[in-house]
DNA sequence: CAGTGGTCTAGACCACGTT
DNA sequence: ACGTGGTCTAGACCACTGT
């Protein structure tokens, strides 16, 4: 490992960062096999044991998983519902079927005081706005608002989203950036007109509000998400792991 | 470490076992240091290096945390919220402001099906039920239905959950089981006659319900809960630290 | 200064999966 | 049989906290 003498960093943690921008730039795709430990130690002049401290990090985060007797992966890419999925109600372990993302649109505007805040940006510096609605079983299920700092991921736009097939994807494929669900708010309201048309629903039945806040890996914050979903038949699970 | 040479558990397992049950017995109170890591290698017979892989796990799991140059200490006692907990919406780094517990009352059911399975307990089996509000500036703002084995936590009862202020706490100290939160499934309900009395409020208002299941860290389910929360003036926040 | 946790090394052996 | 991750050891030095 080159370290230069006057490192603040422990090896561990330069090793965990290398680690992410290769994975970021490509060198091993998702559910591929990294080089064993022993190798990485020796590409890069440590300890297995340091490199194994490194990579026991990153299965935490998510980033990789282990395989005993196989090896050491790369995780599949982020879904823009995390660790959280839409079940029946009451069945908390049922597997959630698959959901399907339509991109609405994706638009520019410009921070207002407490978003640029959020973001430790200048107040009124652009922002990009990505719109979605989630179907299962072909119905409308939830409907999404994003916002993220448009000047931090230039060149992120709706062909991006859309082949990816979610902003988290577009993120972690474009620009190596792992998004990492920081707080969700919860709530019970109901919808403003135009919402309610959205996801085919009336404006009188309750629906559930989630305020979420995702940050990259090192604490970045990424992005600030408004989302309604409707529980009548459904309920939104978060699990942890 | 008297340890079995046909043993299958790895020996941090045991030693976080030992510790575990060490401070479930009272031997360190909350917020109080524990013994160096080079102590307790040798108390048990074993490396700093395998004490050091236990203890890091469990401050992984929130019974330890660590400062530098200080020492290990005990956190302090879980809170029926968890990482939970209700802010003024669209500000997720507000500090919560304190929650006040009124206990309504601990009863006896025999499980329902779903319920028994779920506990891995016969049908009919008996059940502790326990119910409480929540209270925040003096209004009430949640109400809570909890059920849990009656077989395996034989003995807790109403003044053991008022004497600590809350079922997880009382489950910690009188059986030195830690609650973990599993999954919490969110909807958007409205109340029963019954239940919006209780939170003193109308039955047209939209509710958060949260059904939430815990378990023991070794994952042993716990405790099934239906809780309700007002959401006018307050989100629910889930914080992933 | 002594004592604590934090990092890093080198080497040994075990458990598991593939060949 | 071989290569992988998983456990365990012993020893070194660093960074931080208290006296």
């Amino acid at each position: 490992m080159t370290s230069n003498k006057l490192r603040r960093q422990p090896l561990y943690e330069q090793i965990k960062s290398l680690l992410m921008r290769r994975i970021a730039e490509g060198e091993w795709q998702a559910n591929e096999v990294l080089p064993s430990e022993w190798e990485l130690a020796g590409e890069l002049a440590v300890s297995q044991g340091t490199v194994r401290k490194a990579l026991t990090e990153l299965v935490g985060e998510g980033l990789l998983y282990r395989q005993q007797g196989r090896g050491t992966f790369v995780s599949d890419i982020a879904s823009d519902w995390g660790d959280c999925s839409l079940v029946t109600p009451g069945l908390p372990d049922e597997r959630p079927d698959v959901i399907a993302c339509e991109l609405l649109g994706c638009s520019r505007m410009n921070a207002a005081e407490e978003i640029a805040q959020r973001f430790g940006i200048r107040r009124a510096a652009p922002l990009l706005r990505v719109r979605q609605v989630w179907r299962l079983r072909g119905q409308t299920v939830a409907l999404d608002d994003a916002l993220l700092p448009a000047e931090r991921f230039e060149g992120l736009d709706a062909r991006w989203v859309r082949e990816c097939g979610g902003v988290y994807a577009a993120l972690q494929r474009r620009f190596g950036v792992r998004p990492r669900l920081q707080t969700e708010q919860m709530r019970a309201v109901t919808l403003s007109r135009e919402e309610a048309q959205l996801l085919n629903t009336s404006i009188d039945v309750p629906v559930l509000s989630v305020l979420r806040l995702s940050s990259s890996i090192e604490g970045e914050p990424i992005e600030w998400r408004q989302r309604y979903c409707l529980t009548e038949q459904l309920a939104y699970t978060v699990c942890r792991a």
